[in-house]
RNA sequence: GCCGGGGUGGGGUAGCAUGGUUAUCCUAUGGGACUGUGGAUCCCAUGACUCGGGUUCAAAUCUCGGCUCCGGCCCCA
């Protein structure tokens, strides 16, 4: 007997039923955005992951040497490849590039609650446009799906900062070292206040400073007033510039309808260094599980993978936690598998059988029938547990006289019908559920 | 990599503190009966102490280690 990989999970058929389901649902609303799913491989040069992140990303991969003394790696996150693809195929492509992709992805850590070894991350990015519309985008689609899975306000929250705008502060204040501050200030949440400042002090911030980023980070609440808010106290030819995108994305959003949503907060400045401008995350309200997205504006990416200018806004979810959350409101779907007809025999009918058999499916039936030798009362269990919606029963005696028996499982109503008339119009005895 | 708590048939469990007959019950699965309508009911069967070492006359039970699951730290793309 073997056992299941550390991290990762099996999907029997009710189970597959289900997570389909939910896919599908998100597929949907973001077509509906005008988005084009895409692919890439599972495996890439490990150097693809090693150029943003240093050598010591292997450790977090799944990475090996292959026969030809490349080191690959399974892919950790998908943004990487589309990025490859993009610059690689820059000249055909037109702009904005709408893209999506639902990868399975690896990653070599230690399961946790919503973080397994390998789990489906839905992407979606825009490329090529600088313009707040595509933030706004990005941002609306996140929401929106999650709206059609059937989340409310009062079950998410999406908290909005922007990097740029992080960093013109510190500037302002006479910080140089903008992304030791930006490492502390991603902990805050965990840590004491106490421990907080204690860190800022150990990169040789004064107090002054320390107090001025305490108020900037609490200026966090309602997107739109958050900002109003900041444009008053915070001047400066840098800072306005980003306010107004900023503005823009809040105003927009709040006539999208989704204002009880999004949050101005200054404390999110994701982990990844290539974030460029707007980073957003998406919690649950009660922060009883982990990010469920994350994402932002990554315009050099392009640039440092050798290509051309391309500027990008984009996030990704995992299944694990979104998984977690539609559970614990209860909305994850409970499907189960189900076919159109089952066929039960008695007595040699074999031949019958293929007829029918040839005749439901080619009208689009799902169906199946008896291989078992079952008696009888067995195969009318078997057709119940398949979630069969009808029962046909073809018997030697009853098709002496030309019948065949159908009933209909859910109500148990049974009619005696013509085998050929049957098999000739399948359609018009049935009625399609699926 | 580190810390804490768990692992009993396919799933859910009783037993473990105080070591001692054939390891409990539900469910699932397979078969049978009900002579072609019993999706019910009844009967039978299959099937487990996570793995390895230690203590002991004797280990599911005590002990150590591995694996693994759950949660947390690191990290989080």
């Amino acid at each position: 007997m073997f056992e299941r990989l550390r991290g990762t999970r099996d999907f029997l058929p009710n189970e597959m039923a289900a997570r389909k389901k939910v896919f599908s649902s998100i597929k949907k609303t973001i077509e509906e955005f005008g988005f084009f799913e895409t692919d890439t491989p599972a495996i890439e040069l490990f150097e693809l992951y090693s150029i943003k992140s240093g050598e010591e990303i292997i450790e977090e991969l799944y990475a090996f040497e292959d026969k030809g003394g490349r080191m690959i790696s399974l892919r950790p996150e998908l943004t990487p490849s589309v990025v490859r693809v993009l610059v690689s195929r820059a000249k055909e492509l037109s702009f904005p590039a709408k893209w999506y992709s639902i990868p399975r992805l690896w990653r070599y850590e230690r399961p946790q609650s919503g973080r397994l070894r390998e789990f489906y991350q839905l992407n979606i990015d825009i490329f090529g446009s600088e313009d707040p519309r595509a933030d706004i985008e990005v941002i609306s689609c996140a929401i929106k799906l999650l709206c059609d899975l059937g989340f409310d306000e009062s079950d998410i929250e999406v908290r909005i900062s922007d990097r740029r705008m992080l960093q013109e502060f510190l500037l302002n204040l006479g910080i140089e070292n903008y992304f030791d501050v930006l490492k502390i200030i991603d902990k805050r949440e965990k840590i004491s206040e106490k421990d907080f400042n204690e860190m800022l002090i150990g990169i040789n911030l004064n107090n002054d400073q320390i107090k001025e980023i305490e108020i900037f980070l609490n200026s966090k609440g309602n997107f739109l007033s958050s900002i109003d808010a900041l444009s008053k106290s915070y001047k400066g030819e840098g800072v306005s510039r980003i306010i107004e995108s900023l503005k823009k994305i809040a105003q927009d959003l709040n006539d999208r309808g989704y204002e009880n949503f999004v949050t101005f907060d200054p404390s999110i400045v994701r982990g990844l260094d290539y974030y460029t401008g707007m980073v957003f995350e998406v919690h649950d309200r009660k922060r009883e599980f982990r990010a469920l997205f994350g994402g932002g504006r990554y315009d050099n990416l392009a640039e440092l993978f050798g290509g051309e200018h391309i500027p990008a806004v984009g996030f990704g979810m995992g299944d694990a936690v979104l998984e977690l959350m539609m559970r614990r409101k209860n909305i994850w779907p409970e499907e189960k598998v189900q076919i159109d007809i089952f066929i039960a025999t008695i007595g040699n009918v074999e031949r019958e059988v293929t007829k029918a058999l040839t005749s439901l499916r080619g009208s689009g039936f799902k169906v199946d029938f008896d291989i078992m030798n079952r008696n009888l009362s067995n195969q009318i269990k078997f057709a119940d547990k398949l979630g069969a919606n009808y029962l046909l029963i073809i018997g030697e005696r009853d098709l002496k006289e030309g019948n065949v028996t159908l009933r209909e499982l859910k109500s148990g109503s049974e009619t005696k019908i013509s085998y050929n008339k049957f098999i000739s119009s399948p359609s018009s005895h049935l009625t399609k559920v699926l």
